[in-house]
DNA sequence: CGAAGTGTGTCAGTCTTCTGACACAAAAGA
DNA sequence: TCTTTTGTGTCAGAAGACTGACACACTTCG
């Protein structure tokens, strides 16, 4: 039962607590993004966009970890709410710069300020030292996933 | 650009990070488990299986992360295709327990060396005490994550 | 004993996201 | 310069997952 042939312990697997973290964040985050009329991929475009004002349907997606067809699907949604306003003609190139309306900007703030209390919560066990272990592990395996298949 | 008004740093927060390494692993995941013909839900439903034979399917569910009907059109399809075999009728109650074929068994055998070599890879950036000092603070979020909301 | 509450399996419909494919623009290379 | 490569926006179809709802069985409690 240890860690033979017999499968991945899921107790003790990192993979899996990985999923259930996320999993329960997820959870917690439509929870308080509900009452706003927000999805979690909607809310992860408006703070992109808070921060990086015009970028592109590509650059979110990236942002948002989703493909850049979903984030368009999701744009028009948002500009016919009248969140976000895209430009009807490429400045440059074939490249669609995204802004946020003043509404969009307001329901932004108020999707943050919910976000930050889950945020909190989620980190309340956690002490400073802790959560920047946490934070330097994680942008490890970021980096180790991403890194191709070494393989020999 | 601290910490004001103004969102949630992206580069700072956890719940970024933690939304971005998880997105990582799905990625990784995906890649290896695609020649063999399965997807992560199912991946997961089985390796439950390997463990924990009998598992009905609303158990199953929760251990994947998922709702008890998306379960139940995923155990169809691993039913149609020989990997599991659920009682007719239910032994007791209502319950229809699940069990591994040994088609379904040795498929479960080549998906978990699969991703047992994403999860070193993950992990190979990080010594013994860090991936038990990640596994602790995970655990932490999770149990305060769950934890409804004292609000006060 | 009966009633309320919880857990389970299932049907139906919808929504979100994904894969595949195309045309086009900018950048990089020979 | 021309060509190849990369990045972008978009259309169409399919797959996966979710919400809502129902019937049924077991448990708990009055």
């Amino acid at each position: 039962m240890s860690q033979g042939a017999d499968g991945i312990d899921l107790e003790t697997s990192l993979g899996y607590l990985l999923k259930e973290a996320s999993s329960a964040l997820r959870t917690a985050m439509e929870e308080v993004l509900r009452p706003l009329g927000l999805t979690i991929t909607q809310y992860s475009c408006l703070e992109l966009l808070g921060q990086r004002p015009g970028l592109s349907g590509s650059e979110l997606a990236r942002g948002a970890f989703v493909t850049r067809q979903s984030m368009n699907v999701l744009l028009q949604a948002l500009e016919r709410e009248g969140h976000v306003t895209r430009s009807v003609e490429a400045p440059v190139g074939k490249v669609l710069p995204t802004q946020l309306t003043p509404l969009g900007r307001r329901c932004l703030e108020q999707a943050t300020a919910a976000v930050r209390s889950i945020e909190v919560r989620m980190l309340s066990g956690l002490g400073e030292a802790e959560q920047a272990a946490v934070a330097r592990s994680l942008r490890s395996m970021v980096a180790s996933l991403r890194q191709p298949d070494t393989h020999a």
